[in-house]
RNA sequence: GGCCUCAUCGUCUAAUGGUUAGGACACCAGGUUUUCAUCCUGGUAAUCGGGGUUCGAUUCCCCGUGGGGCUGCCA
């Protein structure tokens, strides 16, 4: 905790938060961690969560990518109050909510500023701003912009812009003092102004900047709380000093932490998945990547790990939000993905197994699947491990036969026990039933002295072609007595040659 | 280079100015089981370093070290 932390500054309505991603491609893990703290600060408080999309950047858009945004925060449970909705339509009194339509706002906002004295038209090249940077760092000092066109004569700059001359607007930082605030989760925060660079607001496509866009939208739209990712905190001075330059008062800020690769640097793709589209592919439930990325980060301070969205509601505190970022580690996502495979109904478990299944031409439905799926749901660890683990319950299993011998058994060991089974079942008639299976081969082994090791295994192995899977009795019954007795003699075939 | 920032097992983390520094994942061993998985039991493993304040520091302060972020007409 640090020191200088501001009391949780809760009020019990009139919150409202934002999430505003950029439509650059995929939902990345981090962000969807920043929309669900968003999402829980602002139901815990009643409060409004707000989705704007800030696509300033015209040259990063990606065809799409506000669907599948929209698709992916429904599909989690995390629902917005205002915005862009599924059906194309908008919802809320503050839009539009998407900013590439929003730009006559900005423009506007940008010529305030300008007059007031706030900001100023900038024509350097692109070229001259490369070179100054380079100067500046071979001389160990700030790169930043100097201010060249800061005090340019006001008919000049009515000449230049007369001609279209190329230009970009900055903001006039003040030179003196410092600018400080109070991060919910970072404490007190000092910047001296004179190494804030004057930052450039609206670009020279006259598209605005984040930097505008953001600070007009979260004024206009209300925004009470910015809770967003580590990587904002040293842009925040430049944004509270455009607050002020407006004449507006600011909002509170909270700065969550990094998601990080094993190696410590920011999550990236490089070294894994990071899109949540990604990871619902492979059958991580949505609950459990909600679960995982709330953990990540804080903790309700109880040994509880297992949370439900409605639960997080109630026990998230965002004052208690750490500050150091944290690796997002796949192991313990697997493990918990496993918690909720185990634990949940069958019924669903089967439902949301369906489409894995359908995409690997298997069986779908019925009892029977269900059964299938009962007996395999604690040896995996996320869905789309189950039509391989299922596989062999709808097509005959190929196997090397050398693994239908039981550890240091013999051959000839088990092509008895397998003509043994065979014979027993062709004459089994009791209920074909995991039950009277078991009860009657166990005392089969019992009348014969054979041993349970060179008599299941084989069966086993026999029916699934795998070295593990569940067990022989259960396996029989789902596959019926017509084609177990088929199976092991396949099997006494492969290893015996008869 | 400059600015900012962070630091407890390998990872996610708990706790405290005085504790055998707790839990979870992973890992290892044992038990259960025909196998794997599940399940049960046990185990290995951490306060970055140096100063200071203090009777006592892992906890508070300073310095260092290491990591990270930002340093774009990206967000």
């Amino acid at each position: 905790m640090p020191k200088n932390k501001k009391a949780c500054p809760r009020t019990l309505s009139g919150i409202r938060v934002r999430f505003a991603p950029s439509p650059t491609g995929f939902l990345h893990v981090g962000s969807l961690r920043t929309a669900l703290y968003n999402y829980l600060f602002a139901r815990q408080n009643n409060g409004d969560f707000i989705l704007r999309i800030e696509d300033t950047d015209r040259t990063r858009y990606v065809e799409g990518a506000v669907e599948s945004l929209l698709k992916i925060l429904t599909t989690v449970g995390l629902r917005w109050d205002e915005g862009p909705m599924l059906d194309g339509k908008e919802k809320g009194k503050f839009g539009p909510y998407v900013q590439s339509e929003r730009t006559k706002i900005y423009k506007k906002h940008a010529e305030e500023l300008i007059e007031k004295g706030h900001a100023y038209h900038c024509f350097c090249s692109a070229d001259r701003l490369e070179k100054l940077r380079e100067t500046q760092q071979a001389n160990k000092l700030p790169t930043m912009y100097d201010g060249l066109c800061r005090g340019l004569d006001k008919s000049i700059i009515a000449e230049k812009l007369k001609n279209n001359q190329p230009h970009v607007i900055r903001l006039a930082v003040p030179k003196e003092g410092s600018t400080n605030f109070n991060d919910v989760v970072r404490g007190a925060a000092a910047f001296e102004n004179k190494l804030i660079d004057d930052q450039v607001l609206v670009k020279s496509d006259g598209f605005p900047t984040y930097h505008l866009a953001n600070v007009v939208d979260d004024h206009l739209m209300e925004i009470t709380d910015v809770i967003r990712g580590d990587e904002w905190l040293s842009s925040t001075p430049k944004h509270i000093l455009l607050y002020k330059a407006f004449g507006w008062t600011p909002p509170r800020f909270a700065h969550i932490p990094l998601l990080l690769n094993p190696d410590k640097s920011k999550l990236s793709k490089r070294q894994g998945d990071v899109a949540v589209e990604d990871y619902l592919k492979k059958g991580y439930l949505p609950e459990v990547l909600i679960n995982f990325v709330a953990l990540l980060g804080w903790n309700p301070g109880t040994e509880q790990e297992i949370f439900s969205l409605p639960e997080l509601i109630k026990v998230f505190d965002i004052t208690k939000v750490h500050q150091a970022g944290a690796v997002f580690n796949l192991e313990k996502l697997d493990w918990m993905n496993c918690e909720y495979i185990k634990k949940m109904p069958l019924n669903e478990l089967v439902k949301i197994c369906q489409p894995f299944l359908v995409g690997a031409c298997l069986e779908v439905a019925g009892q029977k699947l269900e059964n299938i799926i009962g007996l395999e749901r604690e040896r995996l660890k996320k869905l789309i491990d189950f039509p391989a683990a299922v596989e062999f319950f709808f097509k005959e299993p190929r196997y090397d036969a050398k693994i239908l011998i039981w550890k240091k058994s013999d051959q000839k060991t088990i092509c008895s026990r397998l003509k043994t089974l065979i014979k027993f079942y062709d004459t089994f008639t009791w209920d074909w039933s995991e039950q009277w299976i078991e009860q009657a081969t166990l005392d089969l082994i019992i009348k014969e002295k054979l041993e349970n090791g060179t008599t299941l295994w084989p069966m086993r192995v026999a029916l699934s072609g795998r070295e593990a899977s569940p067990g022989p009795f259960a396996i029989a019954e789902i596959l019926g007595k017509e084609e177990t007795i088929k199976r092991l003699k396949a099997a006494l075939a492969l290893l015996c040659g008869k």
